[in-house]
DNA sequence: AAGATATATTTTGCATGCAATGTCTAAAAC
DNA sequence: GTTTTAGACATTGCATGCAAAATATATCTT
């Protein structure tokens, strides 16, 4: 556990709160506004807000400060496109290197674990909260395994952007049994692609790595758009934007 | 044209530095050394240090400063593959959506003229220069093209890695003229790309931008290997590492 | 003499403050 | 009534300074 300083909680705390939606898209967000919403020194608030803008979060006009980014449903649906591409990458990658045991256990741990919660009888909300986690586990996991540092990093880019990380699910509606086809589905693909991997077919592997994110995709894609008018998404004057919020507002992270 | 604030001549500046080889890898880097070679103060040197630390530059311990990352030329190797792959994604979406009219000048601009370059006779370093400009243009151009946010900013992430940038061409010797058949083959690569695009032949023009960055890869590793002794790539102690070396010193950028 | 502890020095982390630039408001000119 | 311009106000950009943490140095104990 690397110690945090401030700067870190800072910056987690204005992500948070970007995230929520306390800032308008397009609006100025100033030093002091977010120094004294986050009970620290505007220098402080400054380094976040740097740290921020790196993320793509914040758009910084020189002298002129801070606004908040916005993203339109295409960017993020473009965005998950991309991480799709990225884990067929991984999945190609690991396929042609043939995976290790370790590996081999790892993601076979994984895939039973989840296995075992559809497998169990009724689909709870925890028990979907656990398999988002375990979904999250096995998509990033793939790409940390793949080896290559500048995946790695290519990734951790693209998931930064709001709804296009793994862990995040768009769920249909709210009685979780609701969603077993839904993770049924995810779960074979999940088994083919690392049936392709361990077959060390590396083209087959990937084409359904990406099969399998553009549909997860497409799905997140259909329920935004129905969520566009709701009162979790603001939608804009003047365009197809939407706010940022968070992850747990719209979903079941 | 963006007015430039401190921060961004610092960063730049700074970066400047450690592709220069200015610090040694793995090496402390404080505050108070690079305010006082860029001539700034801490607070600017240190908001600087954070800019590149998110750029993967540096290195941070929390309370501990901060380190120069190094990297070794697998992680290279890696990055660049990464790179064909991005723009190979680019190249089908390009094909898929179909270049417009304005997209099928510009590229093909690009194309004539460095096939002028190359029919104009001999090969001087002014010409060589300007057909990696070109070579530059082409490969950031069909990622900036393809219209998908996430992309782009994937790109810069991976690019923004020494030596990873297309702009960056290892070439084999001093002698212009003898880099011809290198430049030759890249410019047939090029020209069937945009065929395959303008086909609408989306597989398959990235399966030739995937081979066509595999190859410059390629000639990259060699190079690179061959340099690494030379004193322009310092190697370092205890492992395959190489320090950050600025482009124009051990390529023709 | 080697290890441990205490002290001194360096370095980071952060807040405050000031100058420069940008933005808003209101009055004046047309 | 619209546009221009001058001044007040707010905000950013950056330097300095101080406290806390970490590192180096010296002293003490065994």
């Amino acid at each position: 556990m690397t110690k945090q300083t401030g700067l870190d909680k800072a910056t987690q705390s204005l992500r948070e709160s970007l995230f929520s939606g306390a800032f308008h898209p397009e609006e100025r967000v100033g030093e002091h506004a977010v120094a004294e919403r986050l009970g620290v020194s505007r220098t402080l608030a400054r380094l976040a807000m740097g740290a921020l803008e790196r993320e793509g979060l914040l758009l910084r006009s020189p002298r002129r400060g801070f606004t908040v980014r916005s993203f339109s449903i295409d960017e993020i649906v473009g965005a998950i496109e991309i991480r799709g591409e990225l884990e067929a990458i991984a999945a190609r990658k690991l396929a042609e290197a043939g995976f290790t045991e370790e590996q081999d256990r790892y993601f076979a741990g994984l895939l039973e674990e989840s296995a075992a919660i559809l497998r169990a009888g009724t689909v709870t909300l925890d028990n979907r909260q656990r398999w988002t986690e375990l979904n999250e586990e096995l998509h990033s996991g793939m790409i940390r395994e793949a080896g290559v540092t500048a995946l790695r990093e290519a990734f951790v880019q693209v998931v930064r952007l709001p709804l296009v990380a793994p862990r995040v699910i768009v769920f249909d509606t709210g009685d979780p049994e609701y969603s077993r086809p839904q993770l049924e589905t995810a779960q074979r693909d999940h088994q083919r692609i690392l049936d392709a991997i361990r077959a060390r077919q590396g083209t087959r592997a990937a084409e359904l790595m990406r099969d399998h994110s553009l549909r997860s995709g497409e799905n997140k894609k259909l329920n935004l758009k129905r969520m566009q008018d709701s009162a979790t998404l603001r939608s804009l004057p003047g365009g197809p934007l939407i706010s940022l919020s968070t992850p747990e507002d719209e979903s079941c992270s």
